[in-house]
DNA sequence: AGCACGCCGACT
DNA sequence: GTCGGCGTGCTC
């Protein structure tokens, strides 16, 4: 150790700082001060690299403090700081709320939140392109009298067509070289300067926020619009309740409008599967801003751009998933949150966070209007509309002459099935093609069946590393575990009993699709899930021959059934509704009926009118038939009934403790006993909090681990937070709980 | 999360 | 004799 003693007395006035650092480590690290203090002083939000153990990190001030708890002469200096200027306010403060509120390490949270080149010490700065434009000089200058020089004369003529100048790109692209521009420079003619890559143009800063007119509204439409400018200049959440081709999108893009005159910015926040080339480039097209789009193919640089952008209030709206809601932004006007009922918003891993609802969040503390748009809201959303916390605008008409599809059981009970179709569909199907339609078959389950199965013994292909049954694919052909992504060999006979009875039992995408291609040889079949997308460009193609409107079969999971129009399919068939009617999790039934909503929206947005077939073995279950006759809505408010009775969520907020080992005991017990310690602290405080469990996960072993868990529940959201934290408090400081994964997930959706 | 330290098994 | 397996503990 180097001589640190008198360090603290001369460079330290006092002054300690709390560095988070990245990862899950949920406390602050306290450092001294570096010896050169940053131009600004020492501030909340610097970035600093700083060595920890024996690594260096970039880690965040997050708090000055006069002195340490931690012995202040073993305090490191923090080796250097990286920005001038704190890292934007706003976004410090979201991340320091999602933190809190999640109950997760800041410093991870301000990793996650940030583009991965400010995590790795780069400059938050803006990345530039040069603009070259001529000189008073240049314009005075008739080009015919440089003489001989015929590329130097075709460019000072090039840039004398182009009033605003021309990005270097531009200039190059038309065969010209930097050395010809650079004696253009030196001799007067022209100059350049650097401009950032995001920003407004000269010729974009000149004109009007929209590049092509908006789309007439209908009285709904601009009722709902006129209600939402209401409510423009405060913290406003509205539920935008419109079916399936209502027409929402253009109600948000007239209220960004409005936003964007007033000079304020727009955050856009859409699904995973609903960012599609279609949806940007409508926004794209519409307006005449920088505008930045944040989705999976997007570089590290310009992911940092964008952020950077964003701050400096340059770029005017911010489209992306869940994680754009981090993103900071100057002047923040409105933020929309399109088909909110959607689980992408939540993320699964780590920081457990919830965009939809962080987005109320920030909504709230920027003092904006927050609108939450669904064909299908989710019950959370319901209550707050329907209890007066936000307000409820709804959009019944379609638009056009499109009517809605009308949905139908098939009663799957005594029938004989066909790649997992009833004669009833197939008859339809058939119908419908030779009518010279597109039909959407839907099967919820990839592969090309469900289980493998021996008629002799009755054995059924198993997972070894999970309870799941494994899936049979036949391209390529082998079973499958699609929790572990295991995958065996295809046994010749019964591994059980040697009979070679053994036969694929229910139908995935691939039979359904095979059958189909037998079934109807002259129409073209279209698969589309998770395993014939896996080559880059394979969805753009199959949506290319959909669109060409020639007479086709789709055939796909989920992937189907969100975010793209098909308006020449006029027949949905649901294969298998049941497994949503009677599955474990309350949710189960919400998601399935937004689902089977969706997917009706597929239909019959032309002019013809669409059908859906509802496969099931329950024709008569209530919850399908309200649903069927009297839609989403009817539906919607008993199920809100039933969790109130239930007091599920939204009636109640829970918070559920993980857990996983390769041993199933030390799992039971660790949580039996942080269990009960958590009971005593509820008692001793008074908490009015129940904690449900340990119990096993519903599927309790996966990839050869245990999982487990432990369910709180309370009436307010006040006191769960004070029992989770006290509970995360502990896990942290129990030695067992080491041995094993842990983690805590603030309002889960999905107990898996 | 990393990364070290540390203490037991099969290899040059 | 060592390379290396992953349990345990620490990081201001």
């Amino acid at each position: 150790m180097p001589d640190t003693s008198d360090k603290t007395a001369t460079h330290l006035p006092g002054r300690v700082l709390g560095i988070a650092i990245p990862g899950p480590l949920r406390d602050l690290f306290d450092y001294l001060p570096a010896r050169q203090p940053p131009r600004h002083g020492w501030q909340v939000g610097l970035r600093v690299r700083v060595e920890f153990g024996r690594r260096q990190l970039v880690g965040v001030i997050a708090e000055l403090r006069s002195d340490s708890a931690f012995p202040i002469e073993k305090l490191k200096p923090v080796s250097e700081v990286i920005d001038e200027a704190p890292l934007p306010a706003d976004w410090l403060w979201i991340c320091q709320f999602t933190a809190r509120y999640y109950q997760h390490s800041l410093g991870d949270t301000f990793a996650q939140a940030m583009p991965s080149l400010l995590r790795q010490g780069r400059a938050l700065e803006a990345r530039t392109r040069e603009r070259w434009s001529l000189t008073d000089k240049g314009r005075i200058t008739e080009p015919a009298s440089l003489g001989r020089a015929t590329r130097q004369i075709a460019l000072l003529e090039l840039l004398a067509q182009h009033r605003h100048g021309l990005v270097h790109s531009a200039i190059t692209a038309q065969g010209f070289t930097r050395q010809q521009l650079e004696t253009l420079r030196s001799r007067g003619f022209i100059e350049s300067r650097e401009e950032p890559v995001t920003g407004a143009t000269p010729e974009q800063a000149s004109k009007g926020v929209l590049a092509e007119p908006s789309l007439a509204l209908n009285d709904e439409q601009g009722r709902a619009l006129s209600r939402l400018h209401e409510g423009l200049s405060r913290f406003s959440p509205t539920l935008l309740e419109g079916v399936t081709g209502s027409g929402k999108t253009e109600v948000y893009l007239q209220l960004i409008e409005a936003v964007l005159d007033r000079g304020g910015q727009a955050l856009v926040l859409v699904p995973e599967i609903g960012l599609t080339p279609q949806t940007l480039e409508r926004f794209r097209r519409r307006f005449r801003v920088p505008q930045v789009m944040l989705h999976s193919g997007v570089s590290d640089g310009e992911r940092l751009d964008g952020f950077e952008a964003a701050r400096s209030g340059r770029a005017r709206i911010v489209i992306g998933t869940r994680s754009a809601i981090f993103t900071p932004m100057a002047k923040l006007g409105v933020i929309i949150v399109d088909e909110e009922h959607d689980g992408s918003f939540k993320q699964q891993d780590g920081l457990r966070y919830h965009a939809r609802d962080l987005a109320l969040v920030r909504g709230k503390q920027e003092g904006i209007p927050v609108v939450l748009g669904s064909a299908t809201p989710s019950l959370e959303s319901l209550r707050h509309a329907r209890e007066g916390r936000f307000t409820h605008l709804h959009l019944h008409q379609r638009a056009g002459r499109s009517q809605p599809a009308r949905l139908h059981p098939i009663d799957l009970r005594g029938r004989m099935t066909l790649g997992g179709l009833s004669t009833q569909s197939l008859d339809a199907i058939e119908k419908r093609l030779a009518q010279g339609d597109q039909v959407l078959v839907f099967i919820n389950r990839r592969g090309f069946a469900p289980t493998l199965t021996c008629h002799a013994c009755g054995w059924i292909a198993e997972c070894d590393n999970c309870d799941a049954r494994m899936t049979l694919h036949r391209h390529p052909p082998q079973l499958t575990c699609h929790h572990c992504e295991r995958t065996r060999p295809l046994p010749d006979a019964c591994p059980a009993c040697g009979s070679g009875d053994v036969r694929p039992q229910g139908a995935g995408t691939e039979r359904t699709e095979e059958l189909l291609g037998e079934k109807f040889p002259d129409v073209p079949v279209l698969r589309i899930d998770r395993d014939s997308t896996q080559r880059k460009d394979a969805m753009s193609e199959a949506l290319a021959v959909i669109r060409r409107g020639e007479p086709c079969l789709l055939v796909g999971t989920q992937m189907l059934a969100k975010g793209h129009h098909f308006p020449h399919v006029t027949l949905v068939v649901v294969v298998n509704a049941d497994s949503g009617l009677y599955a474990a999790d309350f949710r189960a039934l919400e998601q399935s009926a937004q689902l089977l909503v969706q997917v009706a929206g597929r239909a019959g947005r032309a002019e013809r009118p669409g059908e859906v077939l509802i496969q099931t073995r329950h024709p008569e279950d209530p919850n399908l038939l309200t649903l069927i006759q009297a839609g989403y809505p009817q539906l919607a408010g008993e199920l809100l009934e039933e969790r109130r009775i239930a007091q599920l969520p939204p009636f109640s907020h829970l918070a559920l403790l993980r857990a996983e080992a390769t041993d199933q005991q030390q799992v039971e017990q660790w949580l039996l006993k942080v269990g009960s310690a958590l009971r005593q602290h509820i008692d001793s405080a008074d908490l009015k909090v129940d904690c449900l469990g340990p119990v096993p996960a519903p599927m309790e072993r996966r990839q050869n681990r245990y999982h487990a868990q432990l369910l709180l529940r309370a009436a307010k959201r006040g006191p769960l937070h004070e029992a989770a934290a006290w509970l995360v408090t502990l896990c942290e400081q129990d030695r067992d709980a080491r041995r094993l994964r842990w983690s805590l997930d603030v309002d889960p959706i999905g107990m898996a």
